[in-house]
DNA sequence: CAGAATCCCAGTGGATACTG
DNA sequence: CAGTATCCACTGGGATTCTG
């Protein structure tokens, strides 16, 4: 532990470091949640296969997330064959670690926001 | 319910209505989770107190953010008194149901990243 | 199949200064 | 006290095209 203790309550704020800040960069960007919600819940997978997955996302996209994951260690790239080329794409056990609060967002979205477009869908 | 209900499997994908993306859409930007959580764990209080608790942020930003959260409708905002202007934010039942999750993040933050913080300080 | 290369744009977020 | 008003720099994400 770090000279911060003394100071930084346990819920932290933002003058240092933040749990919840630090949180939300990894895994605060677009797609982050879903591609990783989608390797939690179909496995392993390719690169197309998980595009497909997704769903609405272009190559272009779903790369630049994939790199970003994995190099912040969430998910693991691993090249199964050469010619023709297939890649794998996994959760690493930090990724993995994540399906509570993955799981905690879909809920939440589903209790709270799905009552919201109903109610919209009535008054339109 | 409506009719994509027999198309969307339960966990949803991008294709269309994502729990997981609606989810993040709402409180996926930068300050909006420090934000919830301060005002969770430290109840209503007025803007320069939410400002000094949050950290780091400047009047714009959080002005902006808190406009954000009330049209979302996850916070209120209630003017007490006019000379001075007093005015009091706290979040709405909406916005306390984020509890979990919010909480969640924090959580994880402390268990899987303050580890790799020291992970970082021992190696640098 | 699994991407890389380019181009482009809108949206955040930060700095600074000012106000009712 | 609780914001506004500007200005700006950055970047994330989308469309499109090309490649080993």
């Amino acid at each position: 532990m770090s000279e911060h203790d003394d100071r930084l309550p346990v819920w932290c704020a933002g003058k240092e470091w933040c749990p919840i800040t630090a949180t939300a960069t990894l895994i605060g960007k677009k797609w982050h949640p879903v591609v990783i919600h989608r390797l939690l819940d179909g496995g392993p997978m390719g690169f197309n296969e998980l595009k497909e997955d997704v769903g609405g996302i272009s190559s272009k996209v779903l790369s630049d997330s994939l790199d970003d994951l994995e190099e912040k260690q969430l998910v693991n790239r691993e090249i199964v064959s050469e010619k023709p080329v297939r890649v794998n794409y996994s959760l690493t056990d930090q990724g993995e670690s994540l399906e509570p609060l993955i799981y905690e967002m879909r809920d939440w979205g589903m209790d709270h926001l799905v009552a919201a477009e109903d109610e919209e869908d009535a008054i339109a």
